[in-house]
DNA sequence: CCATTTCTTCCACGTCTTGGACTAATAGGG
DNA sequence: CCCTATTAGTCCAAGACGTGGAAGAAATGG
């Protein structure tokens, strides 16, 4: 139920307006912020000098650029070194970090190549506190305020920050956020968990600068992830688990998939199954093959085009995005790929969506967790502003 | 971009959570509603007074049952003879009207059977038009303030009340939403439109007695429609084509449907594929020959559910509801479609969804429907405040 | 008949936005 | 070089709304 409004409520919807509007409009002085959003230039002076005090909002130091005529306007924007956020990523074969700043702007980035399927659930999250205690300490000597941190995995989560299952690094049942805040005690950061794939959405949405407000994000790896964008929101579902494109019923009597079930997009256009038809060892080889090419595994990527097409052409009745956007594999595979899925798209639906393919590579679902500590921040700004003032009278 | 937050709003979304509370709480008293709400008892008060004023709310006039000790509460409801909504719907073999109270209950009820497809949509509309305004007589008669109009239809509309395409009546663009409002002209109404299945989802939804918040409602008539309700609210998509569960692609080199592709669920599990394969010449005789324990329909009947079940593990991997309801012709084949559908769900999915069958049969578009203007009373009762206030004035 | 309990209303107060008056700072024209 | 027009930002009284405590109302139980 929505909790009663107050003017406690008022202000910190007020707060969040000015703010977002910065963020998302960039530079504006106080009486643009205050046509835009239909306050008066006296309640944004105020709510402005809040977000002045606490350091999420910076008057442009250098020069007020004179315009025209009348007095020139102090111009305002979100502070690059007030509130940033900690992403991590937990995959396969890395650990990655990424600081990034209210802007947007990525201000630390560390990946270390290492293989998670063999060592411990415990082994890994000791290496990912590690990173974690670099980023911010690179951070810190930046003077940035980290707000939180956000930690990208391969696999299902409950809302609590516990990792259910995931398959491909052997975890089940890993209470990831609460460890790793134990691991960062002194002066401990808010964690919170997501699966790879949404964030990657996320990440595609704010920093790939190509994505419409409603799109579903493929993120093609061994498995097949999907992010579901809605209107600018991650669309999550009932118990968190919607987007699983990669377990779309493609053939009821097909081969069996690990999820249990028979004939799962994963199970035909995935990495492995790419990879086993084109006659390759591997995905480096797949990809100079296809650059070289080479007809058998172009043939190979060309088929898992059609079986992608045939799913997404299914979302696209389901969720009627504007917009679908390839990314991991599938956007290495773009050349060969796009063109099948395309033409199958156009074959199952009367207005179907455009295809784009994400240029974030591997980076997408970090930028995403990181980004997603800053959003919060810039979305309920009132919150951020209770914290600091408690935390600085501490 | 969300509006500047200002007292008029924070009071009208006070008196949204209030009108909400008592209707989806069932009487309650104003302590109770203070405790509920979070808002002091003085607040409450004073917005319940304004409810009472535009006749949204009333105090239960017989008596007060006093309970244990101390002063007993005076016992609120909302009014049933406050906003009540009409509801329309249009379908191939038949008009319907609805008349509903804010409390949800039906007030009026009329059904004309008639062909649709072969008089012209001006031809429909008038005779539709007939039919609201009856309707409209009926609710004047029980002194019952009418706030709106929302049309069913079976097709696709657009956001301004237009229907772009409707096949099985054959329309294309017919402004149905100005066309009707022009003549219910004296004293017009706001009309709304939208499609059937989406309708019928919140039919269910808010009538049906069984729905959780999260669902899928399949409606198997000629075609076979989708609606996608998420957290209590209808899931449209970014083109309002959301829930095109019809044309979910089953089978890519398989028959050619309507739309234009090939093998969608649609032209494999629709009423015509069914009856075709049960080798009987309509629908009556195949729920008849069903009911006899007929093998040949039974099987037809069968293999639909095994489609359906595969169509709606795909389903449950991109939306993740937390159940599936049937209705429509499913629901009146539910005993030999729902076991084939659950038993495919389970083979498919490792956590498969509840599959119940609606018992509002035909009815449940057109109550969703009129319950869709009641419950945009509720969920803002401000604007029914101004508007009523501008209407009594003028 | 009075104390107790609970519901409701009343009123002074605090918070937040508004709207207009006032000050600040620039460009352009005489 | 000064004056006016123009635009930006600040200040302050007034208005709207929720809060919180006190007072009043209406029942029960001793």
């Amino acid at each position: 139920m929505r909790p009663a409004l107050q003017h406690a409520g008022m202000r910190a919807s007020n707060l969040a307006l000015v703010l977002g509007e910065l963020a998302d409009a960039g530079p504006l002085s106080r009486a643009q912020l205050a046509a835009r959003t239909g306050l008066t230039k006296s309640s944004v002076s105020g709510l402005v000098a809040d977000l002045v005090d606490a350091g999420l909002v910076a008057e442009a130091a250098g020069g007020t650029p004179a315009g025209d005529r009348g007095r020139p306007a102090a111009v305002l924007s979100v502070d690059r070194q007030g509130a940033a956020g900690l992403g991590l990523e937990v995959n396969v074969d890395y650990l990655a970090a990424v600081v990034t700043d209210l802007g947007g702007g990525p201000r630390y980035r560390h990946v270390v190549t290492r293989d998670n399927r063999g060592p411990s659930a415990a082994s890994v999250l000791a290496e990912l506190a590690a990173v974690a205690g670099a980023a911010r300490r690179a951070a810190e000597e930046q003077h940035l305020d980290l707000a939180g941190v956000c930690v990208a995995v391969p696999g299902t989560v409950d809302g609590g920050g516990r990792v259910l299952s995931a398959p491909n690094l052997h975890w089940h049942d890993v209470a990831l956020a609460e460890r790793l805040a134990e691991a960062l005690d002194p002066t401990p950061l808010g964690v919170t968990v997501d699966n790879e794939a949404n964030l990657a959405a996320l990440g595609e949405l704010w920093f790939g600068g190509q994505a419409p407000p409603d799109f579903v994000h493929v993120s093609g790896e061994i498995g097949i992830g999907g992010g579901v964008v809605v209107g600018g929101r991650l669309f999550r579902g009932a118990h968190a688990r919607a987007g699983e494109l990669g377990h779309v019923v493609l053939d009821p009597d097909g081969p069996t998939c690990s999820c249990g079930g028979r004939g799962c997009l994963e199970r035909l256009a995935g990495q492995d199954a790419i990879v086993a038809q084109a006659g390759v060892t591997d995905r480096a080889e797949l990809l100079a093959r296809c650059a070289d090419g080479d007809e058998k595994p172009i043939g190979a990527v060309r088929d898992a085009g059609r079986h992608l097409g045939v799913a997404l052409a299914s979302v696209t009745n389901l969720l009627d995005p504007d917009a679908v956007v390839l990314g991991g594999l599938f956007a290495e595979l773009a050349p060969w790929l796009r063109p099948c899925v395309e033409e199958t798209l156009g074959r199952h639906l009367p207005a179907p969506p455009a295809v784009l393919s994400s240029r974030l590579g591997a980076e997408a679902a970090v930028r995403g967790a990181a980004g997603s500590v800053v959003r919060r921040v810039v979305a309920d700004p009132a919150r951020y502003l209770a914290l600091t003032a408690a935390g600085g009278a501490a």
